[in-house]
DNA sequence: GTGAAAGCGCTAACAG
DNA sequence: CTGTTAGCGCTTTCAC
């Protein structure tokens, strides 16, 4: 073997032989599948990336040798060289208990199907943190960005906004999203809530809800509404810190008893927190709806199995990350996304508990 | 601007203005950062990397730069360049309503910490998926791989052995694990709670359980052991599919009961299920743990709430994460693990529902 | 403490 | 349909 090609130094040295610079991983590479399929390495990719193009005798060596090498492509050099990742990010605030999942589950398979891996990043609760995630993630130059929840720091949203990675915001709605939206408006939910309980006969109204900004505006909106319905009186609320859980809700609705026992309906900003009021219920002996109307948030798969079935605002998580997928994908592919916000609305199920 | 440097090209053809093969991609990259700090790029990486070793006025300077341009590493040319991708790969059955939530939160956050990235797979029911999601993931070339359930595929248990990164199995028992291990018996569990419903007065039991490899193996170590224990009789065995679901919990009961009336005691292979039979026990007035006593599987958060509150057997997924992640940091950084396999162990959390 | 050179493994851009 | 060339943006190796 020789070397084969050297480079003139700027200063004329005399000629040394140049030191190898690096072993290599000793993994195979596309180069080796070449070799043994006496093709170029770019006949190769091409076999492997638009297998049409290439003659079929030609494709027929090259998987060979790729089953016979058990090649595997690196993807971090291709994503480099052609600055097309097949990452996307998502970003949601916590993992564990989240409503997010069925977005997530839906979003991994939608991707997965197109050919593209999802990379999971947590913002939780500390803005110092959000911020280096976001940078984390940038590093990465994925081909998209799904952030659930709302995207607080500024600092990061100038990032996102600057790194020209397509970004699609989920959960909400605004005229101004920082790229591409999939979401619902919280205010109507909470709206159509004050007049459903107010339908079903419901005066004294209380609401248990975490304290987190979308969940308030619902809260705010229910409340603005209720103050017009007639015969509606103040809604009490009761706030319990994020994340919400069953035991939140049983002791949400016992603080809210003992203060005002004569409430006749309970809005909760999520099934769980509802499901822990049915619990409360069913442990001191009050009848639901009978005395008490519930509703949920979320209708998560236990809703329409507890006791009482829950009432409850569904939405569709699912279908959030699949139009998240979508959205990217297209992008990714080049296509413009003629309309960037999505509302994707909610519905409230009508079960026995309200 | 001149050209910088030619090849000899092997012909000695006559020399021609070189065509520009690729156009950069706009982003400010690391050739930036260093010009403006009047350093070699390599003393910026430096700089950013290892900044003990750079003089600290150096360091001002490059920093400035940084903050100047907002410069963001790319991290798919660092990983290239220095085949530590500082990525690692999670694989679970399925995202939505799994036991697993913990371990990966813990598994995400823990990583975070140590500057590492979680990418998430699903292997889902069908071999053939697991089998691409594999090569995918190695195709990525993760510092190491998470495998939460069980990895069927023997083609996939080949190539994740022969890619060289460090695997960790995950919530199972095994002497001969691909590589590393964070787990405990199934066995040792499913005796631990016969025994346990015997002591508590169990004659009749039943169980109801999700049809799946390790869920199936605490049944059959429940059954055997209970068939040695005084005046216990054989236990009635109701399967449902997996993943589990309150829904299941109710109809697995239902059916229990439609069969065999005067059993007394059930134990189920989620939470998730026992609440469905607590549920179920409610709607029909069936007095818990009076009649049946219930246990669960799992300590998730509500099992402490629910009413009666569950007895259930606790595994601490979150440390399963966090071991993972250690042992996967531990490897990055060229430290042998010495124990491959760790046993968390169970623990049985008496409540009130047995 | 800093730098020049040489790749990591792949694909875009042309040219034939 | 196939090949040559030149990078993508970073870090390793070796030298000073």
């Amino acid at each position: 073997m020789q070397t084969k090609k050297r480079r003139i130094t700027q200063r004329g040295t005399e000629s040394q032989t140049p030191r190898r610079a690096r072993r290599s991983t000793g993994i195979t590479t596309l180069m080796d599948v070449a070799r043994i399929a006496r093709v170029s390495p770019i006949t190769a990719s091409r076999a492997l990336n638009t297998p049409g193009k290439v003659a079929s005798e030609t494709l027929a060596r090259v998987r060979e040798a790729v089953t016979q090498t058990g090649y595997v492509p690196n993807m971090l050099a291709g994503g480099l060289a052609s600055s097309r990742s097949r990452l996307v990010a998502a970003v949601v605030p916590i993992i564990a208990g989240s409503v997010f999942l069925d977005m997530m589950q839906s979003l991994t398979d939608t991707l997965a199907a197109a050919g593209y891996q999802l990379m999971l990043g947590q913002s939780g609760y500390d803005i110092a943190r959000e911020d280096a995630l976001i940078d984390a993630i940038i590093g990465r130059r994925p081909d998209g960005i799904v952030i659930t929840g709302v995207m607080h720091s500024a600092y990061a949203r100038k990032r996102l906004a600057a790194s020209g990675i397509p970004v699609v915001e989920t959960w909400d709605l605004t005229h101004s999203p920082i790229d591409m939206l999939v979401g619902f408006s919280h205010e109507k939910t909470g709206v159509a809530v004050a007049r459903f309980l107010h339908g079903r006969g419901s005066r004294r109204p209380a609401i248990i809800s975490a304290d987190d900004p979308r969940a308030r505006r619902r809260v705010r909106a229910y409340v603005k509404a209720a103050r017009k319905l007639a015969g509606m009186e103040e809604a009490i609320v009761e706030w319990v810190p994020s994340p919400t859980t069953l035991k939140q809700g049983r002791y949400g609705m016992a603080r809210i008893l003992g203060k005002h026992p004569d409430i006749d309906s309970i809005f909760c900003s999520s099934d769980l927190l509802a499901l822990g009021v049915l619990t409360e219920a069913l442990a001191r002996g009050i009848d639901v709806p009978g005395r008490i109307a519930v509703v949920g948030f979320g209708d998560l798969a236990f809703a329409a199995e507890v006791h009482p079935p829950l009432t409850t605002v569904r939405i569709d998580g699912a279908r959030i990350g699949r139009e998240a997928a979508h959205f990217i994908v297209q992008r990714a592919q080049g296509k413009p996304v003629a309309d960037r916000i999505l509302d994707i609305g909610y519905s409230i199920v009508e079960r026995a508990s309200a």
